[in-house]
DNA sequence: GCAACTTCTGAGCAGCCTCTGAATGGGCGC
DNA sequence: GCGCCCATTCAGAGGCTGCTCAGAAGTTGC
């Protein structure tokens, strides 16, 4: 009960400094996307709000006094630029992350993550935004008490998100974008089984169509370059999923 | 917990003789240009407010009691000049960085900037007026506990800011203007990857219009030079953009 | 006003990454 | 022990990313 644990994850939940969880506003106008987003961060043990669009965002923000927003830069009433000033001005703490379309006009994002805020191109998968997420908190000196700063360990494996360097026993393993992103959901998740499910919802983009045989064949990848000749930390439950779990612990 | 981070970067703060954050006023007419400048500054860990023109700045001045002050050359109620004299009479020991059109009248910016002042031509880089008020602050004794005064080094690679001289392992590496930049931008985030829109928007200028693809290209640059026949330093991360890190520290 | 340099665009190319399909292997229920 | 089904792995197509070259336009300094 001491050190506050996260719903989902094993892990010690990622707090504010007095301990209560990280709020976090989520503003979008797709009900589904704004449902998905949530329900995913709730998971992630922090407090969440959701608005639809630029008016009740400030009105929700304001109430709130959120940790961080997650921001779509198309909203029905203004673009995310005006509602980005008026919550700094309301809130200047704050952290943004922007929700954007891939081809959308970057130079004006571009413009705007000049500060300390993020931005995630849609489609995105949830496990990106939370990692921004907690890349931003972290930064914004939230993780004070708990942190291994950007450092997960599980074993004698060591991920770096910062450097987005990973290490076995000392040996560096160098991974693809979707392999670093699927051994993170595992190393966030140690010693708990994941389905395939789970990980195509998780680390795959929301709006990906195939089947779930892609994780198979990622974590083979994975196999090949984390478990390599030595004893293996990723295991297959038969019928429910993969795990992750140093190999001395048991 | 000693030595004070920045929000962003993994190094030590710039901060006051006391320890507080380094207290910044930024006076542009321009919101969103106001916006941007003030998320840099606060992402170098501190503390910023803002004003749209000359009265409010005297009144938020005569509060804040800032450090440094950027200052617009045109504001609609006065020019910059008339706030700075007004400036130096409440606050004698404040910095000033003017912002001033390319082909404004250059004299009278250098006749003001003889007293230790700067300025910088728009459209400018978030890296150059972060770098030029660093250097103010330093130049008026605020550098104080920390480190290294005007020198980034990474493994054998040292950089001098001052006299804007990059040598590699002792031996001089010559670079071009944005060449320099950008390599001290990697410099102030070693072993940290940072994406192409993130070098874009800290090293090219807020108005520069181009693709992600010049980073590349200045990237091929940098290494041509600095990495030359060595172990290289810099490194690409496919998928997720660049870093630095010196050859041993693995 | 010329020369040297700097910055940026476009195109081509090489290699990597992701995913599909199919063949093979192995565990578990019956 | 048999057969089914789940899991693993291989091979390859296709797309995408990043690197480099070449050249045009703009800028600076002499």
């Amino acid at each position: 009960m001491n050190t506050p644990r996260s719903r989902g994850t094993g892990l010690p939940a990622l707090t504010r400094p007095d301990g209560t969880p990280v709020r976090v506003l989520v503003v979008d106008d797709d009900p589904d996307l704004a449902e998905v987003l949530s329900g995913a961060l709730r998971y992630e043990g922090w407090e969440v709000r959701t608005a639809g669009d630029g008016a009740s965002a400030v009105t929700e923000a304001r109430e709130l006094m959120p940790d961080a927003v997650v921001l779509d830069v198309m909203l029905p009433d203004t673009d995310g630029f005006a509602v980005l000033r008026t919550l700094h001005t309301v809130h200047p703490e704050v952290c943004v992350l922007f929700l954007t379309a891939r081809d959308a006009v970057e130079d004006r994002i571009a413009g705007i993550t000049a500060g300390g805020d993020d931005y995630v191109t849609k489609p995105f998968s949830l496990e990106e935004v939370i990692a921004r997420l907690r890349g931003l908190l972290r930064r914004a000196g939230m993780a004070r008490q708990l942190d291994e700063g950007p450092r997960l360990t599980v074993g004698d494996l060591v991920m770096d998100e910062e450097a987005r360097e990973v290490t076995r026993g000392g040996e560096l393993v160098e991974l693809s974008p979707t392999e670093f992103e699927l051994l993170r959901f595992l190393m966030r998740n140690p010693r708990r089984v994941l389905s395939k499910a789970q990980i195509l919802d998780r680390v795959w983009s929301y709006d990906f169509g195939g089947q779930a045989h892609v994780v198979e064949l990622y974590i083979s990848y994975l196999r090949k370059k984390v478990d390599a000749g030595r004893e293996p930390m990723i295991h297959t439950v038969r019928g429910a999923g993969y795990v992750i779990k140093p190999v001395t612990g048991r």
